[in-house]
RNA sequence: GCUGGCGUAGCUCAGUAGGUAGAGCAGCUGACUUGUAAUCAGCCGGUCGGGGGUUCGACUCCUCUCGCCAGCUCCA
């Protein structure tokens, strides 16, 4: 019986029985023989050499598409197994999938990996892979695995095949040489494909990523399908660490922390006018948006927490204080105060929808583990508002929202937004009903909007189901921002109440809902993402005028009081330096425009403008850079990157 | 919170057979009055995160503790 296979070009080629991939691959040219990884057979990841013996489509995956580096990845990863378990025969692997970029391993061994057991792992990976051995796949029954694994003591391998494999499901072992892995593949055929990799660090993971279970110990590697790759992504990592807000924070005077209050942000002048501006920023675009400002407590006594169910379900990250013999928290949420707020006077449903907003700073006793330079804070300030609202504007007021936080994002410069929806968890409240009806408002709302998101089933509130919007700092690492949530329990639980059409009474929802997310975070993803090169409407020094000798002063003092009664941030710099100096520390400081006077400017009564990327827009008058000025700050430099 | 690493001058970092701390930059002072990314000289500066211990002697070793970093768990 012969065998027709479909390639993605369309062309067809025909075999006289069963041929593996490697086979049609050697059938189209050698080099494509050489460099086959493996394949998608009818929309199947399989090996090379697994046999095709159907008429089939079949896409061939090569080192140099991402199917083809995800196969490198995942077999370094059993690289790792195979050189471990060489130098550490009672090391018990866990497991070892593939990541963004690379790859990691799972193990249980009591001895503590050092960097230089790190190091010694590499080599000894790098004297595996110079062998190129070929890794060869047998499927083999159940209980053949489970023996195989008995026989070595892998006790995690075993536990996966107890709990996660059908005993009538025919496991793939892979053999690397003496080493057997259980996978369900594909991996390279041999691994001379694995050259290109690095390991990166040792850490803990949890077993089954349950903090109950055992800490292993998990090893870190990138890996690439040639040198140059390797090399370009080592060369992002030393980049990206120059972007840390940390740093950045620190060499700009942004911001400090300090041991005494760990988790709490110090904001210095410079990164205190961001933080304003975008306050203020923010403030205008609520007001233009339908949303009425409040200011809510601090502290607020018990038991309004344990109405609101606070005190149950998040005593652990409260802080609280105690006076005169009653409890308080300081407030991690703004939630129940805003319902407080809702509930004075009695509200009609033509109060609704009735947006409350607040720049409500929370405190949360994080973990300290978890603290993230001011990514993630004890002490933080949320965009925070809450939507009053009937059941059925629950889509429109989340599809408005939706818009609103976009423009928000391209305000900032900010295209790159990932999407999660978060539906309905186990321990819940409201009827499966209103569930029903509210997951599909949040899907409808983004569809609609034709967004890509991630549905992360069972992984909403208690209270209700979310969305979240998340920007990356400079490594990738996802952190939320915005998000809206639909809660249809504290309102109740909180008394909120409004008259309907009908006359009777009844309990709003509320969409809890923040854009930035919190101040703190987004300023911190803002100064990786721009490097600490502010856009000019968010720059807290926007002009240095410089003289050049002191013959100058006045008039550079002219200058700057000018500018600053137009409302811009400038500042003089009269000290008795060289003006190459003076230029290369503000434009190091990242100041956007730099103005140098000297006595042909006072001469001709004009200012010699630079920019801090070294660009000369010559000699001008003040007004005509103000005009500048004003344009640049009112696009919010959008114009540049056209 | 857990696992591992780290914690030396304002900043970036040197400083291992344990013998009472160094550099560059910054800061201060003086000279220089300067035309688009570093002018020169001198000076100041640290109870080596904190507590306890071992030792004749600890930045170096042990121990506890705090903080930071990476990751896990958890979250804006």
């Amino acid at each position: 019986m012969s065998i027709v296979v479909t390639l993605p070009d369309g062309s067809q080629r025909e075999f006289d029985g069963p041929v593996s991939i490697f086979d049609v691959a050697a059938d189209i040219g050698p080099g494509l023989a050489k460099a086959t990884l493996g394949g998608r057979v009818n929309g199947v990841r399989m090996d090379a050499h697994d046999l095709i013996t159907d008429n089939a489509d079949l896409v061939i995956f090569t080192p140099k598409d991402e199917d083809g580096l995800e196969i490198i990845r995942h077999s370094c990863a059993h690289l790792i197994g195979h050189a471990v378990k060489q130098l550490w025969p009672d090391a018990k692997m866990a497991i070892g999938p593939t990541i963004e970029n690379g790859f990691y391993y799972d193990i249980d061994l009591d001895h503590k990996l050092t960097d230089e057991d790190v190091e010694k792992l590499e080599r000894r990976m790098k004297e595996l892979v110079k062998r190129k051995y070929s890794v060869v796949k047998k499927k083999v029954s159940w209980q053949d695995a489970h023996d195989a694994f008995e026989a070595r003591g892998e006790t995690y391998k075993m536990e996966i095949l107890e709990r996660d494999i059908d005993k009538s499901d025919q496991p793939g072992l892979y053999h690397h040489e003496e080493y057997i892995d259980m996978c369900r593949g594909p991996h390279v055929p041999n691994m001379g494909f694995c050259e290109h990799f690095k390991l990166q660090r040792v850490s803990g993971a949890y077993w089954r990523g349950d903090s109950n279970n055992k800490m292993l110990q998990r090893i870190y590697g990138t890996a690439w399908a040639d040198k140059k790759q390797l090399k370009a992504h080592l060369k992002f990592l030393e980049e990206a660490v120059k972007r840390d807000h940390r740093k950045l924070g620190k060499k700009f005077e942004l911001f400090h922390l300090q041991e005494e209050a760990p988790g709490m942000v110090f904001w210095h002048p410079k990164g205190w006018s961001i933080y304003t501006t975008i306050e203020e920023y923010m403030r205008r675009v609520q007001r233009d948006n339908g949303y009425r400002e409040i200011k809510t407590p601090q502290v607020v006594d018990r038991t309004l927490w344990e109405k609101s169910g606070h005190w149950d379900k998040f005593r652990e990250n409260m802080f609280t204080v105690e006076s005169e013999s009653r409890d308080y928290a300081v407030k991690p949420m703004n939630c129940p105060c805003h319902v407080q707020v809702f509930n004075q006077g009695l509200k009609s449903y033509k109060d609704l929808p009735l947006r409350l907003a607040e720049f409500g700073s929370c405190h949360r006793n994080e973990a300290s583990g978890t603290l993230q330079g001011i990514m993630r804070v004890r002490g933080f300030t949320q965009d925070d508002a809450h939507i009053f609202c009937a059941e059925d504007d629950i889509q429109n007021e989340v599809s408005v929202f939706t818009d609103l936080l976009y423009q928000v994002y391209r305000d900032f410069g900010f295209d790159e937004v990932i999407i999660r929806l978060s539906t309905r968890p186990e321990q819940r409240v409201g009827s499966d009903e209103v569930w029903d009806k509210s997951e599909k408002a949040l899907a409808d709302a983004l569809e609609s909007k034709g967004l890509d998101y991630e549905l992360l089933p069972g992984e909403g509130a208690f209270y209700g189901p979310k969305i979240e919007f998340s920007l990356k700092d400079c490594l990738g690492r996802v952190w939320q921002c915005g998000t809206i949530q639909v809660d249809f329990s504290m309102p109740g639980r909180l008394g909120a109440q409004y008259v309907a059409e009908d006359g009777s009474r009844q309990t709003p929802v509320m969409l809890h809902r923040a854009i930035l997310g919190s101040f703190e975070r987004f300023i911190g993803i803002l100064i990786e993402e721009c490097e600490g090169a502010f856009p000019t409407w968010l720059a807290p020094e926007q002009v240095a005028v410089l003289n050049i000798t002191d013959k100058q002063a006045d008039y550079v003092l002219k200058v700057e009081e000018t500018l600053r009664l137009q409302g811009f941030r400038a500042n003089s710099d009269l000290r008795n330096e060289k003006i190459g100096f003076k230029i290369r520390e503000h434009t190091l400081q990242r100041v956007p425009y730099l103005i140098v006077v000297g006595d042909n400017e006072v001469k001709e009564n004009t200012i010699a403008v630079r920019t801090r990327t070294g660009e000369d827009l010559g000699a001008m008058s003040v007004e005509a850079f103000i005009a500048l000025l004003r344009e640049d700050v009112e696009s919010r430099s959008r114009l540049q990157d056209a």
